[in-house]
DNA sequence: CGGAGCTTTGACCGGCGTCAATGAGAGTGG
DNA sequence: CCACTCTCATTGACGCCGGTCAAAGCTCCG
């Protein structure tokens, strides 16, 4: 139980306080998990529930009507997902487990009294919001003006950062449970087109594909491929209110 | 002076209270104005300043290593910008001024107090934040998996809807003070292919374009070519803590 | 009158999509 | 253990959308 993975979401980014912990972990609602593919919010449902990525990797995606699909957004152990609850009553994008996954359930009316009672972690999420906020807008960029192989190469560059946020060991290969044809709806290509790109970007060095293990082996010129720049975040503490 | 215009685009959403009129208005520091073209914050600088858009277009933009450009949002009066500084050292994109413009410089530090006085407004300011959000990945999926064509059409679309929310008469046309230069940055395309792209929905009736004036004359049909979803922002009240 | 910036148009080319076929595993039932 | 099926990866042939290059109008302004 608890939400104990958004404290230490929370916690990569200031050192929380034991009442903060607490007020946290007081969110939850309960838990719930997913089959690899079970849709958790379909688009234009309603809005539904705020919670936080237990285990397991989701997407959110957009379909058209030609039936083409853009994946918009990975998210990962930690994630707060739902947010639009806030402001929409429609989803303006489906959430589906990518793996089996589990989440918690976080209730809605303790989120808002956490703004009231302990205003530093309300305005810790509004910082962390844009964090996520600098990340849709490099994947637009990515999207709007690179090259096939610099969309391929964005998004394995960017997959590696976030397992390495969470912990995992990244550097001796790791397990990528997408298929081609989601790697083509995360980068706006064809599955025929991803797979001749990372054809050749295994040819070119830069990475090595076994099955569906993945490993970085020129880190340096898969970025200049992907027009990589490096984020460092750093919350500005001297500008949250006090405990 | 006054932020007035902060508390007006808040004002869209939910009602406020007096009192919480007179805290976004004291959250002023000072005004600044700029020529069109002013680089009002490089990319890569240090972050700088929050800011609200009192009048004229901004616009969000990061430089690839080849010279090409991407721009990321456009900004109209009553957007809050430069919220990055509140989560990263180095400016993740330029802040430009596309006309002449005015903008009202926010105290920092009062900003976050603003959390701890007033929580009703920082909830809300979270809620925003999702709307933002959600219009950043509708343009993803526009770069993603739309045409030229398509993509030229959710531009527009989304000014047109911009220039409502600001209270501006758009069915009668309105002026787009961006080069096709400008239009194509914006949507991932060229000048050369903007012209083109124009040039047929003009043809098609879709639109009617006079110098920089433009006018919409077939909502639906741009609507369906842009796989327009249109979204209706809904606050949910119940969940923001008491004022 | 001349220059600068923007728009418009044409010719040509290449990257990526489309269509189609084959291969490679994993699971299922006999 | 072996058919059978289903999903996913891989590869080839071909076509089109949008990029590139180049040149010519248009408008504004000094």
């Amino acid at each position: 139980m608890g939400t104990a993975c958004l404290a230490e979401t929370l916690g990569h980014y200031i050192s929380l306080s034991p009442a903060e912990r607490a007020a946290l972990d007081g969110l939850a609602a309960g838990t719930r998990q997913y089959r690899r593919g079970a849709v958790i919010r379909p688009e234009h449902g309603p809005t539904g529930d705020i919670f936080v990525v237990k285990s397991g990797w989701l997407f959110s995606s957009a379909m058209l009507e030609d039936g083409r699909r853009q994946i918009v957004r990975l998210h990962f152990r930690g994630d707060l997902l739902g947010l639009d609850s806030l402001a929409f009553d429609e989803a303006p994008d489906a959430i589906t487990a990518l793996t089996d996954a589990h989440i918690c359930v976080i209730d809605r009316a303790k989120f808002g009294l956490l703004f009231a009672d302990h205003p530093r972690l309300g305005a810790l999420l509004f910082a962390t919001q844009q964090v996520d906020r600098v990340a849709l807008t490099d994947r637009l960029v990515s999207l709007g003006r690179s090259s096939a192989r610099g969309r391929v190469a964005a998004l394995l560059l960017w997959i590696a950062r976030r397992l390495r946020f969470a912990g995992l060991p990244v550097n001796q290969g790791f397990a990528v449970p997408l298929t081609q044809e989601e790697i083509g709806d995360l980068t706006g290509l064809t599955a025929v087109h991803v797979n001749r790109t990372m054809r050749v970007l295994g040819e070119q060095g830069l990475i090595a594909r076994a099955g569906s293990n993945l490993r970085i082996l020129d880190h340096d010129r898969l970025a200049r491929l992907a027009n990589h720049t490096p984020r460092r975040e750093a919350i500005d503490e001297s500008w949250l209110p006090a405990r």
